[in-house]
DNA sequence: CGGGAAATTGATGACTTTCAAGGTGTGTGG
DNA sequence: CCACACACCTTGAAAGTCATCAATTTCCCG
């Protein structure tokens, strides 16, 4: 299948507590849904074995995307929805200028491509951050699991609603937090994100550049690079490249939150 | 059924032109979903006849709120789907410390309710911007509505894709534009809303007061009335209070798309 | 008609961006 | 395996944008 499959989150010296905080295991030649490790949050996350076997039948697992490759642009008419593997991708809409505003961040277990679901094309672009691989099942296969299993249209259903929530929340974010909020803002999602998949939520790998982050919080790279070289000398964090350790959650909460007294 | 019903953009004699741009024929008491004004842009919208009798049957013509109160807040249950006869509402969150930032603003022929579709539970607050009229159906017939009939189906699919989408362009505008930019957007918008629905594009009523607008759009009240001087000052439009006249579009629309050398 | 909310305007300062330069790490090719 | 080029990141200085505070005006509602 995959010939020799590209870690999610290279594993380097230099970041020797990865391979506890980020183990491989996300990564291997196609595993049954059923004994993947991601599917507590993929698509089978509550169905039935049977209906788990259907779903298998139709999916493809060995969709790959190298770094800086598209999965899908906007205005491309739905080809799939795709799981993650391993790797990471950002999916972001431009305006007429080519303007960018990266929308989400999508990491191992995320699902992908509902931004279609409603008319079959897509409102937007899905580019790689790193070499990615993915699950994708048609969307023939999907409507038609759709009308036949409730459980995957439920699923969707909750798939949607996910996305929905996620902008309102960064909507809130860019509306009303200044900068620094913003981050600890992030900083704090992504903690949540991977304690939620049994990883340490306090030091883990964001698999974003600066550039797409900064982007994502609209605000300037050197403003993003400010605010984490102050964050790190009042201690709240140590940010080592890609390597994120939170250091002191509770500061961290309140500045989230923005309000409380500094 | 409704005592007098409440107009929704007061046609006063300050703004005589208003009788023609909006006229009141919006505001009728209880007549058919089939000769509503609204119905190429409600639910109705591209169902048969057959269909609408039977979604009729099923709709609360009868539905107010005053300005300032709720339709449901955050966390409520979904109660059922709401179409807006006259008035405006719009819809916004909030977080722990209190801070909210409004999402989006609905006038008459726009559908309410959908952040709730996939979980039931309401996402956002729904307040009215001032004395509102509405058509409602419950969740359970709208429910039974969704499994019969395949275009009903199909609208609830659209009315949450238009929800991302509109989500997306404001994130967009939130992140990447400067405040000024994101005024000569969203007046394109309104202005754009308006004319698709047969009124001018050039002249017409908003239904928001500064503050609400000014949140929206991420920046401070007073951000926005001067925004609003120097833009009226250049002669790109003209804004008496609530009633809006674009005067040169061209330029509005040079602005909106922010790159050209302003 | 009066009280109060809403909107505007001005002055000031904080925050953020921009432009510029320098540093650090990575990947590739010799 | 090393060196070099390049991309990524950080830092500084200056300028610009925007928020805040305060005062005033306008308008709306009772």
């Amino acid at each position: 299948m995959f010939g020799t499959p590209l870690l999610a989150f290279p594993v380097k010296k230099t970041y020797p507590s990865l391979m506890r905080q980020q183990p491989n295991s996300l990564i291997q030649k196609s595993i049954s849904c059923d004994s993947c490790s991601l599917n507590n949050v993929c698509i089978p996350n509550g169905l039935s074995k049977d209906e788990i076997d259907q779903l298998e039948m139709l999916v493809d697992k060995t969709v790959k995307i190298k770094k800086k490759e598209s999965l899908y642009h906007s205005m491309d008419n739905i080809d799939g929805i795709y799981a993650i593997k391993s790797g990471a991708i950002k999916t972001s809409i431009s305006n007429a200028d080519g303007q960018e505003q990266v929308l989400e961040f999508h990491l191992p277990g995320d699902l992908l491509g509902f931004d279609a679901f409603n008319s079959g094309i897509h409102s937007c672009d899905a580019t790689a951050l790193e070499d990615t691989l993915l699950c994708k099942i048609s969307m023939n296969d999907f409507d038609d699991l759709c009308s036949r299993l409730p459980g995957i249209r439920k699923e969707m259903m909750h798939q949607v609603g996910k996305e929905i929530a996620h902008n309102q929340s960064l909507l809130l974010s860019l509306g009303q937090q200044q900068t620094d909020e913003r981050l600890a803002t992030f900083l704090l999602e992504m903690s949540t994100h991977f304690q939620s998949r049994g990883f340490s939520g306090n030091e883990f790998v964001i698999p974003m550049p600066r550039q797409d982050l900064s982007n994502y919080l609209g605000m300037a790279v050197e403003t993003l690079s400010r605010i984490i070289s102050r964050m790190t000398e009042d201690g709240l964090i140590n940010i080592d490249r890609r390597l994120v350790s939170i250091l002191d959650m509770h500061r961290l909460e309140k500045l989230a939150h923005s309000s409380c007294e500094k």
